[in-house]
DNA sequence: CTGTCAATGACGCATTTGTGTCATTTTTAC
DNA sequence: GTAAAAATGACACAAATGCGTCATTGACAG
């Protein structure tokens, strides 16, 4: 038996959804709330999972992740919402949601998804789940090619990464200080680069590391 | 009609799957293939959806997804995969693939999943997705006060990150080069680094900038 | 009102860095 | 088998950097 409890202004679709919720096989509705602030003061710990809209009124379901894990840490948290904008996903992400459901999921998947999440997994419609692939995408480039490195030079460019000095490079590749300086000297020219911190900054930003 | 082909070296289940696809309403197997490479090569491009098997002899799937890709640039690609190592969760969401179940997935959200594929989503299992997740705040960190810089110490190490040089950022803030390299001083004493190319790397990779 | 801290500025000095020019030996490619 | 690219090494020099020490001003907290 699953202990859910819901907060959704909408009444609604907060009625229909506790109304599932008791009707199914294996899942009770213990409680629900009209805002955020009611959730975080009167939720009683007792369920597993919470049913958390995004778009309340006054603080929105993302502000109240955070406050919400920090008095219950082990409460699984799915996100209710109707948009897939980037912006809100990401939010919701770091503030450590464990899952994401548009609201126009068919009930049996919503049910599913419930149990999935007490399992361990993070479901999420493959729209939204799309959206978090861009961004993720997005933040990770991985460029390689593009600067045509040789190995050697992706070699040092990582050690430089790493703040290691000309000397300490030398050292542990057991070559002369030299040679690093002209590899280093290969690397900006690639890169378009004059400096240690630029070079870094680069390969990080392009992904080249 | 989905018009599927199956690129899966074990006889069992790439039979399974084909039958499976005949079988349902709205899907034809149009094809299978026992390597990447066969895949590769005879791929008629009739297909709007490609399963891939990750564990393949010889070149894995992974590898395949960016030459397949190439070939057929709108053709869909979800990977199917028994284990899900964040290591290859993470170079299948960088190959570009589209969609990414277990093999265990039960076969009724095996074919939910190819149909919101097309729809153009990205369809992952829970537990999958819950990796990603992790991968994602792994990646982006976000801290800011940890290191309790100030704003003038922020605004020079934004610089740095730039690329710019002392002198450039002395002209820039209208203060004297020795200020600056106070200021860098005290960077360096905060974030407990020792040069330039180290600090911007720390700004980076704890989300400073 | 006094102490702490941020921001500003300075001098000095050993080291490191960025860049120019050149040379030898392996690897790789055609 | 030869030409190009990569990896190795060197010398030199101006500029930038990292760090030690010190000083002044303004803001803010107790």
């Amino acid at each position: 038996m699953i202990n859910v409890s819901i907060i959704e202004d909408h009444q609604d679709f907060r009625k229909g959804l506790s109304s599932l919720l008791d009707a199914s096989e294996g899942f009770t509705c213990i409680d629900t709330f009209i805002s955020a602030e009611d959730g975080i003061k009167y939720l009683s710990g007792d369920e597993e999972l919470l049913l958390l809209d995004i778009n309340l009124p006054n603080m929105s379901g993302i502000e109240a992740i955070p406050l919400i894990k920090k008095k219950f840490p082990g409460l699984k948290i799915i996100m209710l919402t109707i948009l897939d904008d980037d912006n809100t996903i990401m939010e919701a992400i770091l503030s450590g949601a464990d899952g994401y459901l548009l609201k126009k999921t068919p009930p049996i998947q919503i049910l599913a998804s419930l149990k999935e999440c007490i399992n361990g997994g993070s479901p999420m419609t493959p729209s939204i789940a799309k959206k978090v692939l861009m961004l993720f995408k997005k933040y990770i480039p991985k460029n390689n090619e593009s600067f045509s490195l040789t190995k050697r030079e992706i070699e040092i460019l990582n050690l430089l990464v790493e703040g290691l000095s000309n000397i300490s490079i030398s050292k542990k590749l057991f070559i002369s200080i030299q040679t690093v300086r002209n590899h280093i000297r290969h690397i900006y020219e690639k890169l378009q680069v004059h400096s240690k911190s630029q070079a870094v900054v680069k390969a990080i930003r392009e992904g080249l590391v």
